[in-house]
Parts: C-alpha cells; sequence; structure tokens
RNA sequence: GGGUGAUUAGCUCAGUUGGUAGAGCGCUUCCUUUACACGGAAGAUGUCGGGAGUUCGAGCCUCUCAUCACCCA
C-alpha cells in the first residue's frame, strides 16, 4: 500500500493515542528497566474548570517531552496528573449557572450548594483532561487526582491539625484584603495592583475648642515662605468615606510645622455636628514630610499602612464596612457610639479589640451606602460647611465681545493623580483592607528549611534568576492568610466552645478545639471542661441561627443554653471558613500519591524529580509547596524547578478575550495537527525566554513533519526493506560512515540539551539533522548508490538508511510523538511501540569516523561551491557542464575518486579533467587539496566574475587581518591559550591558500579583459 | 520607589567557563529534475541599544545612561 501524500494527523492522532492507551504505555513504571530509578513530574493541576489554553499546551508539552524521553530510557516514570478544586473560580462558575435560573446562592443550604458543585464537576469538570490527550499528553490517567477527593481531604486536614498542634497556624484578627464581590478575605498574592485615575482630597480637621496656631513653612535654604495663624490642621486623603473611622491624624515627628499641635485633639469634619469625634495628632516615623500636607489621617481599618501606625500608638481601628464594604448598619444609634468613643480618645475609657469591632462609627445618614456614594456624600457635606482645603484656579474665556478675559475662582483643592489601586484577580473589585477574624499560617516558622533547600542547591531554580525573586520574596515573607468566606473547600477543623469562668459563659471569648473530626473535637472539649460543662455532641449540625457567626452563637448559648442550676450543656459550632485553595495544592507532590497513608507510589516517587510550571505560580505555589513539603515530610519534594514565562502572541502581547489575539491551541491542533503544534513548543522553550507564539511557525514544523514523512516516502519509492529491526550497520562506504557519525552527534547534543532542560536546543538539533542532514545531503547521495550496480553498496546503503531513519524517529518521539509512532508503525514487524522503544546511547567517540567527516564535508563544499559559480555565471539549472582541476593532490584525487558519481550528479558535472593550467574565461572554485575550475567562455561576464571573485577576497581579507593582527601580537601569542594559537595558525595556512588561489584567478582574468 | 529580565538580520528569537555572530519565518532570483512546491538551488541584510572600563581579545565580564516588559510596594 502506498504512503498517502502527507500525514493525516485530524484521523490518524486520536487513533494513536488510543494504541498507546490501550498499551498502558503511561502507566507508571511502563517500560522500566529492572530496578530502574525513578523519575516523577507532577502535574500542576489545572482548575477542574478550566480548559487547555496555550499556557497549559506548553507547559504540559514540556512534561510530555521530559517523560517520554526518561520512559525510553528505561527509567521508571510517573507523571501524575490531577485536578485542583479552585475555590472562588468554581463557586463562581456554579453561581453564575444558578444566576442564569434566577437563583443564588444563599437560596441553598450550604450542602445543596455543595452537592450542586459537585454535580457540575461530574457533568463539566476536567474537560482540559480529555483536551490534554489531544496534544498527546501521555499522563497516568487512573491516577488522576483531585484537591477534593476524599483522601485529599483527609490529607489536608492532617496537615492543618498537625500544623495547628505544633503552633505554625493560628487565628487572629488583622487587616486583610477583602474582596467584597466574593465576600472572603483573600491573599496578597490574588490582589492585582492597578494604576488608576483617582483623586487627593484636601481636607481642614479644626483644633479642639478653638485652639490655634502659627503654621510656618520654609524653603531649603531655611528662608521662611509661609506664615499663618490657623485653626487646623490639613490633611490629604484619597479615601474620604474613610474618615469616619479615623482614630488619630499623625505627623513626622520632625515635622517643624506641627510642632506646636502635637499632643492637641482636632475634629473629624463629618458626621452630626453635635457628635463630632476628636482625635489626637501623634508622630509616627510613617507621615511623608513632603508627600500632601505632611500629616495623614490614620485609620487602622482601612489601611495597612495606618494599621501599623495605629498598632504601633494603640489608636483605636474602627471597622466601618459591612462584607459587601456598604457602610454599616448594625450596631448602636450614633450617638451613643460617638460618645463612647469619644471617651476613648479622652482617655476615660479602656478599650478592647472585641469592644472596638463592636462599634459602628457611620453615622446613622450614611449607614448602608455603598463605599463610593459614601465618599461623595462626604466631600459633598465638608465642602458645603467649608472644611474643604480651597485654592484659586485661573482660566481664559472669551467673552461676549471676543476678548480674552482671566478668571479666577477659588474650588475645593483636589490633585487628580493616579493612584495605584488594588483589585482582586478574579472578582475585579476594588479590595477594601478589612479588620476581620482570619486563619493564618505562620511561614516565619517554616520558611527556613524551604529557603536552605535553594541556598545549598538541594533544589535549582531554572532559570537562575528564578532563586533571586524566590530568596526576595520568602526572605521577606508575611503570615499567610489561609482562610475564606466560601464554601467549596476543605472547611477548617476547628470548633470552637463558649469560655466558662465561675459557672458563667463569658461573651466576646471562646475556647478552640482542633481535631480531624467533630467526634474528636467532642473528645477533646469533654476532657478540656471537666465538671465545668456538658458537651453535647452536635453531630455535623450548625447551631440554629440564622447569621451563623461565632458572636452570635456564643451569645446565643448564653441566653438560652443554660439548664436551671445543672451543668452549662455545651454544643460545639464549627469554623464556617474554608481553607485557601493553595494550602491543599501545597500538599500535591505527596498528597496525591496517598499520603498519610503509607502506599507503596508514595514511597516510590516521593520526592520527585522535576516541576515545570509558569513563573507566575512560584510564591503562590511553588514556594509552598516547598514549605508544606518540609513542614510535613522533612523533604523536599522536587530537585529542579523549571519555570517559564507567560505565553505571549506573536507580537509579544498577552493573549485577552478582549484583544481578541487568543490562540486556542486545540484550533492549532486541528489545523495543523499536535506535532507541529508540539514541535513549536519545544523549539519556543529557551530558558528564561519570553514566549511568543505566531501561527506562522506552527505552519513551519508541520512542514518539517511532511519532510520526515517524505523522508520515508522516499525509502518506499525504492522498494527499500523495512523489517522492523534495523540493528547498527557496520559501514565500509564514506557516506553511509558518515551519516552514522552525524546520527550519533546529535543523539549527544539531544541527550545533553534534555539533560539540562534546553528544549529548544533538542528541538533545533533534530531539526538541523533531520532536514539539513538526511534529506538534504544523505537521502540525495544515496540516489546514485541505490540505482547503481554495486549490490553490496546498495545493500550497506539500504540498511544504513532504515537505521538512520528509525533513530531519527527515537530521538523526534519525545517532541514529535504521534507522526514518529505513525511512520514507525509501517515497518513490516516492530516489537514495540516507538513509545516504549529503547533510546540509543552509541556515543560519537565510537560512530564518528574523522576521515569519512573531513570527505563528506570535502564533497559538500565543493558541491556548494559549484553550485554558487554556476548560478552566479547564470548556467541553466540544467545545464550538464565540465569541470577542470589544477595541482590536485592525493587526498583530493582521493576524495573525488570516491564519491565523483556524487559530485557530478548533484553539481551537474559531465566531466573531470585534469590541466596545468586553467583555459581562458574559467570560474575558478578554491579548494583545500586543488583548485577547481568551470571553464565557461562565452557564458560568463568577465566583469561579474572579477566582482564576485573579489567580494569573496574582501571577506577573506577581514578574516586574514584578523587572524594576522592576533598572531603578530606578542601579547596574544603569549597569553592566549595553546589551543586557541594552534587553530589561529591552522586557520590562517588555510585562508592563505585560499587567498592565493582567488589571486590567481582575478589575474587569469584581468588577462582576459 | 524596590526588584528581575530584555535590547543581536525586515520579523520572532538562539548564542552554555570571553576567541571575532547563527536559526526559523519573511524577502529576491531561478527551477515542476520520479521522496517532498507543506519542495529544491542560489542570494541579500547586522555600528550585537548608547557611552566608558577590564582584557592580547568583549554580543558575553564591570560601570553608566536610555528604552521596554514583568513582579513587588
Amino acid at each position: 500500500m502506498a504512503m498517502e501524500k502527507t500525514f493525516d494527523a485530524g484521523t490518524r492522532e486520536p487513533l494513536i493515542y488510543t494504541k498507546w492507551e490501550e498499551a498502558g504505555a503511561f502507566k507508571a513504571g511502563a517500560n522500566a528497566k529492572a530496578g530502574a530509578e525513578t523519575f516523577t513530574i507532577m502535574l500542576p493541576p489545572p482548575n477542574v474548570t478550566g480548559f487547555l489554553h496555550v499556557g497549559h499546551a506548553f507547559n504540559h508539552t514540556l512534561m510530555d517531552i521530559l517523560i517520554r524521553w526518561k520512559r525510553m530510557q528505561g527509567f521508571d516514570t510517573l507523571w501524575q496528573p490531577g485536578l485542583d478544586h479552585a475555590g472562588i473560580a468554581t463557586q463562581l462558575v456554579v453561581e453564575k449557572q444558578l444566576a442564569e435560573l434566577g437563583q443564588k446562592r444563599s437560596d441553598y443550604s450550604r450542602e445543596d450548594f455543595i452537592a450542586k458543585i459537585w454535580e457540575w464537576k461530574a457533568v463539566s469538570g476536567g474537560t482540559i483532561q480529555e483536551q490534554d490527550k489531544r496534544i498527546g499528553a501521555g499522563m497516568d490517567w487512573d491516577r488522576s487526582a483531585f484537591t477534593m477527593d476524599e483522601n485529599f481531604h483527609d490529607a489536608v486536614i492532617k496537615v492543618f491539625v498537625d500544623m495547628y498542634n505544633k503552633g505554625f497556624i493560628y487565628r487572629g484578627k488583622r487587616l486583610v484584603n477583602w474582596d467584597p464581590h466574593f465576600e472572603t478575605a483573600i491573599s496578597d498574592l490574588e490582589v492585582e495592583n492597578i494604576e488608576t485615575d483617582g483623586h487627593m482630597w484636601h481636607f481642614k480637621y479644626p483644633l479642639a475648642n478653638g485652639a490655634t496656631y502659627e503654621y510656618v513653612e520654609k524653603d531649603e535654604d531655611g528662608v521662611e515662605t509661609l506664615r499663618e495663624t490657623r485653626n487646623y490642621i490639613a490633611i490629604a486623603t484619597t479615601r474620604p468615606e474613610t474618615m469616619l473611622g479615623d482614630g488619630a491624624v499623625a505627623v513626622h515627628p520632625t515635622d517643624e510645622r506641627y510642632a506646636p499641635i502635637v499632643g492637641m485633639l482636632c475634629e473629624i469634619p463629618v458626621g452630626p455636628k453635635a457628635q463630632r469625634r476628636l482625635i489626637p495628632i501623634i508622630t509616627d516615623e510613617y507621615p511623608d514630610k513632603t508627600f500632601g500636607s505632611g500629616a495623614v489621617k490614620i485609620t487602622g481599618a482601612h489601611d495597612f499602612n495606618d494599621y501599623q501606625v495605629a498598632k504601633r500608638s494603640n489608636i483605636p481601628m474602627y471597622n466601618l464596612m459591612d462584607t459587601k464594604a456598604a457602610m454599616r448598619a448594625d450596631g448602636r444609634p450614633y450617638v451613643e457610639e460617638a460618645a463612647t468613643a469619644q471617651a476613648i480618645a479622652n482617655g476615660e475609657q479602656t478599650f478592647d479589640e472585641a469592644m472596638i469591632a463592636a462599634m459602628n462609627m457611620v453615622p446613622d445618614e450614611y449607614r448602608g451606602m455603598d463605599r463610593f456614594d459614601a465618599r461623595k456624600a462626604v466631600i459633598d457635606a465638608i465642602t458645603a460647611e467649608g472644611l474643604a482645603v480651597m485654592h484659586d484656579v485661573t482660566r481664559t474665556e472669551k467673552d461676549e465681545d471676543g476678548n480674552t478675559v482671566e478668571i479666577t475662582e477659588t474650588v475645593p483643592y483636589v490633585e487628580s493623580k493616579k493612584i495605584m489601586q488594588p483589585f482582586g484577580d478574579r472578582s475585579k473589585v476594588v479590595i477594601e483592607p478589612m479588620l476581620t477574624d482570619q486563619w493564618y499560617v505562620d511561614t516565619a516558622q517554616i520558611v527556613e528549611p524551604a529557603l536552605d533547600a535553594v541556598r545549598s542547591g538541594r533544589t535549582k531554580i531554572m532559570p537562575e534568576s528564578g532563586e533571586k525573586v524566590y530568596f526576595h520574596w520568602l526572605e521577606n515573607i508575611e503570615p499567610w492568610c489561609i482562610s475564606r468566606q466560601l464554601w467549596w473547600g476543605h472547611q477548617i477543623p476547628v470548633w470552637y466552645a463558649p469560655v466558662i469562668e465561675d459557672g458563667v459563659i463569658i461573651t466576646g471569648k471562646y475556647e478552640m478545639f482542633c481535631a480531624a473530626t467533630e467526634e474528636e473535637a467532642v473528645e477533646k472539649a469533654r476532657i478540656f471542661y471537666g465538671e465545668k460543662a456538658n458537651v453535647i455532641n452536635g453531630q455535623g449540625k450548625r447551631f440554629e441561627d440564622q447569621e451563623h457567626t461565632l458572636a452570635s452563637f456564643i451569645d446565643a448559648l448564653k441566653n438560652s443554653m443554660r439548664h436551671g442550676d445543672g451543668p452549662i450543656q455545651v454544643r460545639l459550632y464549627r469554623d464556617d471558613d474554608v481553607l485557601d485553595t493553595w494550602f491543599s495544592s501545597g500538599l500535591w507532590p505527596f498528597g496525591t500519591l496517598g499520603w498519610p497513608n503509607d502506599t507503596p507510589e508514595l514511597a516510590k516517587y516521593f520526592p520527585g524529580d522535576v516541576l515545570i510550571t509558569g513563573q507566575d505560580i512560584l510564591f503562590f505555589w511553588v514556594a509552598r509547596m516547598m514549605m508544606m513539603s518540609q513542614a510535613v515530610m522533612d523533604k523536599d519534594p522536587f530537585h529542579t524547578v523549571y519555570l517559564h514565562q507567560l505565553m505571549r502572541d506573536a507580537k509579544g502581547e498577552k493573549m485577552s478575550k478582549t484583544r481578541g489575539n487568543v490562540i486556542d491551541p486545540l484550533v492549532m491542533v486541528d489545523e495543523y495537527g499536535a506535532d507541529a503544534l508540539r514541535f513549536t513548543m519545544g523549539q519556543m522553550a529557551a530558558l528564561g525566554g519570553v514566549l511568543k507564539i505566531s501561527e506562522d511557525r506552527i505552519k513551519g514544523y508541520r512542514n518539517f513533519g511532511t519532510k520526515l514523512w517524505n523522508a520515508f516516502s522516499f525509502a518506499e519509492h525504492y522498494e527499500i526493506p523495512n523489517a522492523g529491526t534495523h540493528a547498527l550497520p557496520k559501514a565500509e562506504n564514506t557516506l553511509n560512515k558518515w551519516i552514522i557519525g552525524e546520527t550519533a552527534k546529535v543523539r549527544e547534543v539531544v541527550d545533553a540539551a534534555l539533560e539540562t532542560y534546553r528544549f529548544n536546543d533538542a528541538a533545533n538539533a533534530l531539526y538541523a539533522f533531520t532536514w539539513g542532514k538526511v534529506c538534504d545531503w544523505y537521502v540525495e547521495f544515496s540516489k546514485p548508490i541505490l540505482q547503481g550496480e554495486d549490490a553490496s553498496a546498495k545493500l550497506e546503503t539500504e540498511a544504513t538508511l532504515r537505521w538512520v531513519l528509525d533513530q531519527a524517529l527515537i530521538m523526534l518521539h519525545p517532541i514529535m510523538p504521534f507522526i514518529t509512532e505513525e511512520l514507525w508503525g509501517q515497518a513490516d514487524n516492530r516489537a514495540n511501540l516507538l513509545v516504549t522503544q529503547e533510546w540509543p546511547t552509541f556515543t560519537a567517540a565510537d560512530l564518528v569516523d574523522a576521515d569519512a567527516d573531513r570527505e563528506m564535508n570535502w564533497v559538500i563544499n565543493l558541491i556548494e561551491s559549484v553550485r554558487s559559480a554556476r548560478a552566479q555565471s547564470h548556467v541553466p539549472a540544467g545545464a550538464k557542464v565540465p569541470l577542470v582541476v589544477m595541482g590536485l593532490d592525493a587526498k583530493g584525487q582521493s576524495a573525488w575518486d570516491n564519491n565523483s558519481a556524487l559530485i557530478m550528479r548533484l553539481a551537474r558535472i559531465e566531466t573531470l579533467e585534469h590541466v596545468e593550467a586553467f583555459p581562458k574565461g574559467c570560474v575558478t572554485i578554491p579548494m583545500e587539496g586543488g583548485t577547481f575550475g568551470l571553464p565557461l567562455e562565452g557564458l560568463i561576464d568577465v566583469k561579474e566574475e572579477i566582482a564576485r571573485l573579489e567580494k569573496t577576497m574582501q571577506k577573506l581579507g577581514k578574516e586574514l587581518g584578523g587572524l594576522r593582527g592576533r598572531l603578530n601580537n606578542p601579547n596574544f601569542v603569549a597569553s592566549a591559550p595553546e589551543e586557541v594559537i594552534t587553530e589561529a595558525r591552522e586557520n590562517l595556512a588555510l585562508r592563505e591558500e585560499e587567498e592565493a588561489q582567488l589571486k590567481a584567478a582575478i589575474a587569469r582574468l584581468a588577462e582576459l579583459g
């Protein structure tokens, strides 16, 4: 059956993939040699909601190349697949679906909503795994893990409990990044800071009791530039709505302008006149004297910098907003709250965290307003009261008569400026710093082993620049907020219960019991309370309170669960929050292998080898896996981290739906086949390189596949037997020796490249070998032999060609698995599928024949030179011409004799004649060992030919100049290494010979002209 | 503001301990010669961002400036 004209990727690829799966080729340990070392790659689990985008395609292709290569080498390989439950992203998908039905999450109970997500997962989750098969990714699918699987859940809970018991995890009230859309805390890494157009308003905070002071400004030289009596301190802010929660005004301790009023009270210029709050003017290092007025309002509960200042000076932090970032509407009337706050500010009343948290400092008129509406309302109220800082603005206008007039107005001083605003990376809404109770990993306690892994070289990050970034981040690591106010995820295994003192439940406090199960928590509680209380097992039921908040739980317990004079009835209340998705994916390297159970896979495949992932999740995931692995397993999870950049379009822009520049890998697979896409990915993967993908490239590598295809089509055309086992032929023929040597060379290059993760070098070497060596030269050279009469040479060449083509298939397979498997399968009888074929180990030292190498390069050089001379002399491509040679030495003669058939065929030469002198009008071709010439009198343009030779001379002259300059420089000869000098001398001799030949040729032509 | 990286042919990019610049695509000319027009042959194109330094020698090392990108504040 004749081969098709090209490889039909569309129909053949899925069939080939099925064959691999049926053969179990991707299973852990497939093709492993007895006692082989393991080679493990953990797939960075895509979101369960995910679709295969071009970034996955790249990432997964690199892993597949490595795994296929190692598998063929006989390693015991595992490529562990799986999916991440992706808390927010997944909840969002299902909420969107409900929205289409006109429903929302709160229409369901927590259990029912989670059941909905599981339903969704069963139907639509993990589409990406099927898509992965399209690009040929060979993972052990039967082992596919999910971060919400039962076993994985056990692992997560166990780690939490262990870390809690070791004191690595704690609960605390901190300022967190709050996402008002999803109504949850998020980590620093989930916040994107984007520069946006903002405004800075300037307001006056009047001093208490009508106090005044001399406000003096001086320039750099200490010369007074402004002096006035003021009864206020000016504040600049981009967030006026948070003024309601101010606890102080801070100035720098060295700021002389405000020195007279430090320690005084000033008034927040907003809210009902009768209850204006007075706050202290304090000093702190934080304010920048040169920025704004130099005075900063301190709103500890709504700004990260202010939070630090407030903590330092024990300034109360009033939380102004609810979970949707609307102004709070709970608590006591403003009049009462303000009175309490004033007592605190006056130092007349002590306060604690819980008390401050309960206070609502939003005046009644703003309660319930959206934060941005509240901002407008506050600005308007202050401006109306005349407490905005004003300035004069002059503009020019034409009056009725067309004359230009200047109009000066006094208007509120509002600066328009770019501000960095935090946005949620998922929700795209403005993040609100919020003071809430959250769970934290005390990363400072577990970071050291992860740092040490890289410092000591146990774990290598590639490219090396990644290590610097890694150190910088980990050395300055912040506590990791791991609680999320979501439903989809691993619920925190902590149960709360009331604090009981003297037989009374204390409001605002709680006991915590951390345990793997509710039963264990109850048991712990029983032991803890002893006689003090009677702990009831709630059996998973949550306390019957609509709000489900801890505070209301304890209040309700206090009010309703007391039974006469007997022991207090205590029921446990489980924390509602779930864990950050990255907490569970941090356990991926061992959770997927069955930990905490002691499985054979865990023993065998952990720790793994290489992690290949995007640079963007170095902190999110890589660093956390390294910390968690050490904290839980006392081992590094892998020895190498390969980081790559984000995939961009051909122009280097980020791909986005709105830009419309998204390249869909599956569309590319449909159009050009998976191999073309994969080769493009491999070829692009230079360490640290920017990844720009274009369809043209993919097309180019599709053509490469066709070229390979046609090499086989050639072999078939010449009816070269293809038995299935092709042993390394014992070659006598120079040509065959040469290509065998080239094959060995490329094998070494490919292995060396893949060992060091230089996928691009491997791909390029294979491309150059297959196309540039095998197809361009070897196949052409073999034609005269295959068509010739020498039966033994023919047999040897046939065997060599088959062997070389097989080696090309083997070595190309990791990058282009489909077409190579297809071509492999065309042999009569193969013992293996290519996917489990043994990888070669032959070396250049064994197989390169230096003489054959030199001879074939000489032949190629001669053919190229003749072709070049012909083209420049406009000899018709089809015409056969005679060749003459002068002073051919023994080596040259032998090279010619061995290869005259090839040369004459490929250079279209009729005859070779030895001459004493070149005829007139002869084109000169200088070669090592003799000068060749094309007698083209009448055909060549003498002037043109002289110009051509002179151009060559010029190039040569440059080279000669450089070489002579170096060799004549005594410093070079004295200090350069011996081999460099020798090389230069040899080079010079060769060039000088060539120069002499060219000079002679030009002289001859000049006679003619 | 801090950090990291980039700047090499028209485009996209390689260039591994410093030894005198490469690939793919594109472009120009010629060729349908029985593996392949998703092809073959030939060809053109570089002050390696600017400047300075170290060195016998710098695309590569050092400093500096410029521009761009990304990350973190």
